[in-house]
DNA sequence: TAATCACATTCAAGATGACGAATATAATTG
DNA sequence: CAATTATATTCGTCATCTTGAATGTGATTA
Protein backbone atom coordinates (compact mmCIF):
# COMPACT_ATOMS: atom_id res chain seq x y z
CA UNK A 1 0.00 0.00 0.00
CA UNK A 2 3.04 2.17 0.61
CA UNK A 3 3.75 1.30 -2.84
CA UNK A 4 4.33 3.96 -5.68
CA UNK A 5 2.63 2.11 -8.27
CA UNK A 6 -0.20 1.27 -5.75
CA UNK A 7 -0.93 5.11 -5.45
CA UNK A 8 -2.23 4.66 -9.37
CA UNK A 9 -4.76 2.22 -9.24
CA UNK A 10 -7.46 4.37 -8.14
CA UNK A 11 -6.50 6.43 -11.40
CA UNK A 12 -6.34 3.49 -13.33
CA UNK A 13 -9.26 1.40 -12.72
CA UNK A 14 -10.93 4.77 -13.79
CA UNK A 15 -9.58 4.96 -17.15
CA UNK A 16 -9.88 1.11 -17.53
CA UNK A 17 -13.63 1.98 -17.53
CA UNK A 18 -13.39 4.39 -20.15
CA UNK A 19 -11.36 1.92 -22.19
CA UNK A 20 -14.46 0.47 -23.85
CA UNK A 21 -16.18 2.06 -27.15
CA UNK A 22 -19.95 0.85 -26.03
CA UNK A 23 -19.15 2.51 -22.08
CA UNK A 24 -17.55 5.91 -23.90
CA UNK A 25 -20.74 6.14 -26.32
CA UNK A 26 -23.50 5.75 -23.57
CA UNK A 27 -21.47 8.36 -21.32
CA UNK A 28 -21.81 10.50 -24.76
CA UNK A 29 -25.49 9.85 -24.71
CA UNK A 30 -25.69 10.76 -20.82
CA UNK A 31 -23.84 14.33 -21.89
CA UNK A 32 -26.73 16.73 -22.44
CA UNK A 33 -28.92 15.20 -19.15
CA UNK A 34 -30.29 12.18 -18.03
CA UNK A 35 -31.94 9.56 -19.87
CA UNK A 36 -33.59 5.97 -19.84
CA UNK A 37 -31.98 2.82 -20.81
CA UNK A 38 -34.35 2.82 -24.16
CA UNK A 39 -32.99 5.51 -25.28
CA UNK A 40 -29.55 4.45 -24.99
CA UNK A 41 -31.18 1.53 -26.65
CA UNK A 42 -32.59 2.71 -29.38
CA UNK A 43 -29.51 4.88 -29.92
CA UNK A 44 -26.85 2.85 -29.81
CA UNK A 45 -28.99 -0.49 -31.23
CA UNK A 46 -27.60 -2.38 -28.67
CA UNK A 47 -29.17 -5.47 -26.45
CA UNK A 48 -30.70 -4.51 -23.56
CA UNK A 49 -29.06 -6.27 -21.50
CA UNK A 50 -26.19 -5.33 -22.50
CA UNK A 51 -26.18 -2.07 -21.84
CA UNK A 52 -27.67 -2.84 -18.59
CA UNK A 53 -23.95 -4.64 -17.98
CA UNK A 54 -22.49 -1.47 -19.04
CA UNK A 55 -24.38 0.92 -17.03
CA UNK A 56 -24.01 -1.17 -13.57
CA UNK A 57 -19.89 -1.18 -14.35
CA UNK A 58 -20.83 2.85 -14.33
CA UNK A 59 -22.81 2.87 -11.25
CA UNK A 60 -19.91 1.03 -9.07
CA UNK A 61 -17.54 3.07 -9.96
CA UNK A 62 -19.84 5.60 -9.43
CA UNK A 63 -19.47 7.35 -12.77
CA UNK A 64 -23.34 8.05 -13.19
CA UNK A 65 -26.16 7.31 -11.21
CA UNK A 66 -30.46 6.36 -11.57
CA UNK A 67 -33.59 7.38 -10.90
CA UNK A 68 -36.32 5.46 -11.19
CA UNK A 69 -39.46 7.30 -12.35
CA UNK A 70 -42.59 4.63 -12.80
CA UNK A 71 -41.43 2.01 -15.52
CA UNK A 72 -38.66 3.74 -16.96
CA UNK A 73 -35.01 4.37 -15.05
CA UNK A 74 -33.03 7.66 -15.88
CA UNK A 75 -29.25 7.81 -16.11
CA UNK A 76 -26.94 10.69 -15.15
CA UNK A 77 -23.55 11.09 -14.70
CA UNK A 78 -22.32 12.23 -11.31
CA UNK A 79 -18.97 12.89 -12.27
CA UNK A 80 -18.91 15.51 -14.84
CA UNK A 81 -15.01 15.88 -14.93
CA UNK A 82 -15.50 12.61 -17.27
CA UNK A 83 -16.14 15.01 -19.92
CA UNK A 84 -13.10 17.69 -19.66
CA UNK A 85 -11.59 13.87 -19.66
CA UNK A 86 -13.33 12.64 -23.12
CA UNK A 87 -13.09 16.45 -24.59
CA UNK A 88 -9.31 15.98 -24.65
CA UNK A 89 -9.55 12.63 -25.77
CA UNK A 90 -11.88 12.96 -28.40
CA UNK A 91 -9.52 16.13 -29.78
CA UNK A 92 -6.40 13.47 -29.81
CA UNK A 93 -8.59 10.62 -31.45
CA UNK A 94 -10.27 13.17 -34.15
CA UNK A 95 -13.96 12.21 -32.21
CA UNK A 96 -16.65 14.49 -32.13
CA UNK A 97 -17.60 14.88 -28.55
CA UNK A 98 -21.75 14.40 -29.21
CA UNK A 99 -23.78 12.44 -30.78
CA UNK A 100 -27.13 13.29 -32.37
CA UNK A 101 -30.29 12.15 -29.96
CA UNK A 102 -32.67 12.80 -32.53
CA UNK A 103 -33.86 10.31 -34.79
CA UNK A 104 -33.57 7.75 -31.68
CA UNK A 105 -36.38 9.64 -30.08
CA UNK A 106 -38.81 7.57 -32.67
CA UNK A 107 -38.42 4.35 -31.45
CA UNK A 108 -37.54 4.96 -27.88
CA UNK A 109 -40.91 4.35 -25.86
CA UNK A 110 -40.16 6.27 -22.70
CA UNK A 111 -42.15 9.38 -22.18
CA UNK A 112 -39.65 11.46 -22.51
CA UNK A 113 -39.24 11.26 -25.91
CA UNK A 114 -42.54 10.79 -26.11
CA UNK A 115 -44.42 14.04 -24.04
CA UNK A 116 -47.67 13.42 -25.40
CA UNK A 117 -48.10 9.94 -23.93
CA UNK A 118 -46.93 11.26 -20.69
CA UNK A 119 -50.40 12.61 -19.70
CA UNK A 120 -52.88 11.13 -21.65
CA UNK A 121 -55.21 13.80 -22.25
CA UNK A 122 -58.34 10.90 -22.07
CA UNK A 123 -57.42 10.60 -18.27
CA UNK A 124 -59.44 13.84 -16.87
CA UNK A 125 -56.64 16.28 -17.71
CA UNK A 126 -55.52 17.11 -14.16
CA UNK A 127 -54.02 20.20 -14.74
CA UNK A 128 -52.78 20.85 -11.11
CA UNK A 129 -53.72 18.54 -8.04
CA UNK A 130 -52.79 17.85 -4.57
CA UNK B 1 -17.24 0.90 -39.58
CA UNK B 2 -19.91 2.73 -39.99
CA UNK B 3 -21.04 2.02 -36.29
CA UNK B 4 -21.26 4.40 -33.44
CA UNK B 5 -19.97 2.49 -31.25
CA UNK B 6 -16.48 1.80 -33.75
CA UNK B 7 -15.96 5.37 -33.79
CA UNK B 8 -15.56 5.24 -30.20
CA UNK B 9 -12.80 2.62 -30.72
CA UNK B 10 -9.84 5.00 -30.91
CA UNK B 11 -10.15 6.75 -27.97
CA UNK B 12 -11.54 3.56 -25.95
CA UNK B 13 -8.36 2.09 -27.09
CA UNK B 14 -5.94 5.23 -25.69
CA UNK B 15 -7.98 5.26 -22.78
CA UNK B 16 -7.38 1.27 -22.57
CA UNK B 17 -3.44 1.88 -22.37
CA UNK B 18 -3.95 4.48 -19.31
CA UNK B 19 -6.06 1.90 -17.43
CA UNK B 20 -2.57 0.37 -15.93
CA UNK B 21 -1.18 1.57 -13.06
CA UNK B 22 2.36 1.12 -13.87
CA UNK B 23 2.02 2.92 -17.24
CA UNK B 24 0.71 5.99 -15.47
CA UNK B 25 3.51 6.02 -12.83
CA UNK B 26 6.05 5.70 -16.09
CA UNK B 27 4.31 8.45 -17.94
CA UNK B 28 4.30 10.46 -14.62
CA UNK B 29 8.16 9.68 -14.86
CA UNK B 30 8.42 11.44 -18.27
CA UNK B 31 6.60 14.13 -17.33
CA UNK B 32 9.72 16.63 -16.71
CA UNK B 33 11.24 14.88 -19.51
CA UNK B 34 12.95 12.30 -21.13
CA UNK B 35 14.72 9.18 -19.04
CA UNK B 36 16.18 6.18 -19.70
CA UNK B 37 14.99 2.76 -18.85
CA UNK B 38 17.43 2.07 -15.88
CA UNK B 39 16.04 5.97 -14.03
CA UNK B 40 12.03 4.49 -14.18
CA UNK B 41 14.10 1.15 -13.49
CA UNK B 42 15.32 2.76 -10.32
CA UNK B 43 11.96 5.19 -9.33
CA UNK B 44 9.28 1.98 -9.65
CA UNK B 45 11.47 -0.87 -8.38
CA UNK B 46 10.30 -3.17 -10.63
CA UNK B 47 12.15 -5.32 -12.90
CA UNK B 48 13.26 -4.05 -16.12
CA UNK B 49 11.92 -6.39 -18.92
CA UNK B 50 8.66 -5.80 -16.97
CA UNK B 51 9.05 -1.77 -17.66
CA UNK B 52 10.32 -2.26 -20.98
CA UNK B 53 6.68 -4.70 -21.59
CA UNK B 54 5.03 -1.16 -21.00
CA UNK B 55 7.35 0.86 -22.61
CA UNK B 56 6.60 -1.42 -25.90
CA UNK B 57 2.54 -0.71 -25.01
CA UNK B 58 3.13 3.03 -25.24
CA UNK B 59 5.35 3.56 -27.71
CA UNK B 60 3.41 0.95 -30.39
CA UNK B 61 0.29 3.70 -29.63
CA UNK B 62 2.67 6.42 -30.29
CA UNK B 63 2.41 8.25 -26.88
CA UNK B 64 5.95 7.84 -26.45
CA UNK B 65 9.27 7.71 -28.60
CA UNK B 66 12.81 6.68 -27.95
CA UNK B 67 16.03 7.93 -28.53
CA UNK B 68 19.43 5.87 -27.90
CA UNK B 69 22.21 7.59 -26.75
CA UNK B 70 25.70 5.15 -26.51
CA UNK B 71 23.89 2.21 -23.60
CA UNK B 72 21.08 4.48 -22.96
CA UNK B 73 17.60 4.12 -24.61
CA UNK B 74 15.82 7.92 -23.13
CA UNK B 75 12.01 7.57 -23.63
CA UNK B 76 9.79 11.14 -24.11
CA UNK B 77 6.15 11.31 -24.24
CA UNK B 78 5.29 12.66 -27.58
CA UNK B 79 1.41 12.98 -26.89
CA UNK B 80 1.21 15.75 -24.65
CA UNK B 81 -2.50 15.87 -24.27
CA UNK B 82 -2.13 12.33 -22.42
CA UNK B 83 -1.12 14.87 -19.50
CA UNK B 84 -3.65 17.13 -19.40
CA UNK B 85 -6.21 13.88 -19.22
CA UNK B 86 -3.93 12.26 -16.10
CA UNK B 87 -4.48 16.04 -14.54
CA UNK B 88 -7.92 15.75 -14.39
CA UNK B 89 -8.22 11.92 -13.75
CA UNK B 90 -5.54 12.93 -10.93
CA UNK B 91 -7.80 15.30 -9.62
CA UNK B 92 -10.31 12.94 -9.58
CA UNK B 93 -8.82 10.36 -7.70
CA UNK B 94 -7.34 12.46 -5.72
CA UNK B 95 -3.19 11.44 -6.59
CA UNK B 96 -0.75 14.18 -7.01
CA UNK B 97 0.65 14.68 -10.61
CA UNK B 98 4.17 14.66 -9.74
CA UNK B 99 6.94 12.13 -8.47
CA UNK B 100 10.10 12.80 -6.48
CA UNK B 101 12.96 11.77 -8.93
CA UNK B 102 15.35 12.91 -6.42
CA UNK B 103 15.90 9.22 -4.32
CA UNK B 104 16.33 7.49 -7.41
CA UNK B 105 19.30 9.52 -9.09
CA UNK B 106 21.41 7.89 -6.55
CA UNK B 107 20.53 4.59 -8.03
CA UNK B 108 20.65 4.58 -11.10
CA UNK B 109 23.94 4.38 -13.44
CA UNK B 110 23.00 6.70 -16.28
CA UNK B 111 25.07 9.44 -17.20
CA UNK B 112 22.26 12.10 -17.25
CA UNK B 113 21.68 11.42 -13.44
CA UNK B 114 25.39 11.13 -12.82
CA UNK B 115 26.48 14.06 -14.85
CA UNK B 116 30.54 13.60 -12.75
CA UNK B 117 30.72 10.53 -14.80
CA UNK B 118 29.38 11.98 -18.71
CA UNK B 119 32.67 13.55 -18.67
CA UNK B 120 35.93 11.98 -16.72
CA UNK B 121 37.53 14.92 -15.87
CA UNK B 122 40.72 13.20 -15.82
CA UNK B 123 40.93 9.80 -17.38
CA UNK B 124 44.39 8.78 -15.59
CA UNK B 125 43.04 9.21 -12.47
CA UNK B 126 41.65 5.91 -11.58
CA UNK B 127 39.99 5.70 -7.85
CA UNK B 128 39.76 2.74 -7.85
CA UNK B 129 40.77 -0.61 -9.63
CA UNK B 130 38.21 -2.86 -11.28
C1' DT C 1 36.65 -10.15 -30.97
C1' DA C 2 35.02 -11.40 -26.58
C1' DA C 3 32.96 -9.49 -22.62
C1' DT C 4 29.83 -6.24 -20.73
C1' DC C 5 26.08 -3.07 -20.36
C1' DA C 6 21.40 -1.42 -21.21
C1' DC C 7 17.45 -2.85 -23.03
C1' DA C 8 14.12 -5.88 -25.94
C1' DT C 9 11.56 -10.00 -27.09
C1' DT C 10 9.34 -14.42 -26.65
C1' DC C 11 6.70 -17.76 -24.15
C1' DA C 12 3.35 -19.50 -21.16
C1' DA C 13 0.22 -19.65 -17.26
C1' DG C 14 -2.99 -17.33 -14.64
C1' DA C 15 -6.22 -13.41 -14.07
C1' DT C 16 -9.56 -10.49 -15.82
C1' DG C 17 -12.87 -8.68 -19.11
C1' DA C 18 -16.37 -9.17 -22.90
C1' DC C 19 -20.65 -10.62 -24.21
C1' DG C 20 -24.50 -13.87 -25.54
C1' DA C 21 -28.32 -16.57 -23.53
C1' DA C 22 -31.46 -17.24 -20.23
C1' DT C 23 -33.83 -15.75 -16.38
C1' DA C 24 -35.24 -12.61 -12.55
C1' DT C 25 -37.41 -8.40 -10.53
C1' DA C 26 -39.89 -4.03 -9.59
C1' DA C 27 -43.47 -0.99 -11.07
C1' DT C 28 -47.65 -0.58 -13.45
C1' DT C 29 -52.03 -1.69 -15.54
C1' DG C 30 -56.37 -4.09 -16.08
C1' DC D 1 -53.66 -10.96 -8.86
C1' DA D 2 -52.16 -11.82 -13.60
C1' DA D 3 -50.12 -9.74 -17.45
C1' DT D 4 -47.09 -6.38 -19.21
C1' DT D 5 -43.23 -3.15 -19.39
C1' DA D 6 -38.63 -1.60 -18.44
C1' DT D 7 -34.64 -2.99 -16.59
C1' DA D 8 -31.38 -6.13 -13.80
C1' DT D 9 -28.75 -10.29 -12.77
C1' DT D 10 -26.56 -14.70 -13.28
C1' DC D 11 -23.89 -17.91 -15.81
C1' DG D 12 -20.64 -19.78 -19.01
C1' DT D 13 -17.40 -19.37 -22.71
C1' DC D 14 -14.16 -17.12 -25.26
C1' DA D 15 -10.78 -13.48 -25.81
C1' DT D 16 -7.55 -10.35 -24.03
C1' DC D 17 -4.41 -8.63 -20.52
C1' DT D 18 -0.93 -9.38 -16.99
C1' DT D 19 3.35 -10.77 -15.45
C1' DG D 20 7.29 -13.79 -14.40
C1' DA D 21 11.06 -16.51 -16.49
C1' DA D 22 14.23 -17.10 -19.84
C1' DT D 23 16.65 -15.51 -23.52
C1' DG D 24 17.98 -12.38 -27.43
C1' DT D 25 20.14 -8.03 -29.40
C1' DG D 26 22.69 -3.75 -30.35
C1' DA D 27 26.23 -0.58 -28.65
C1' DT D 28 30.47 -0.19 -26.30
C1' DT D 29 34.82 -1.29 -24.23
C1' DA D 30 39.11 -3.82 -23.48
Amino acid sequence: MTNIIDSYKGSANLFKLLGHPARLAILTILREGEQCVCHIEAMLKLRQAYISQHLMVLKDAEIIADRRDGWNIYYRVVMPEIFEIMNIMFLVSGRPDTIDHAHAKANCPCPKCHPEKAQPPDKGVILSSE
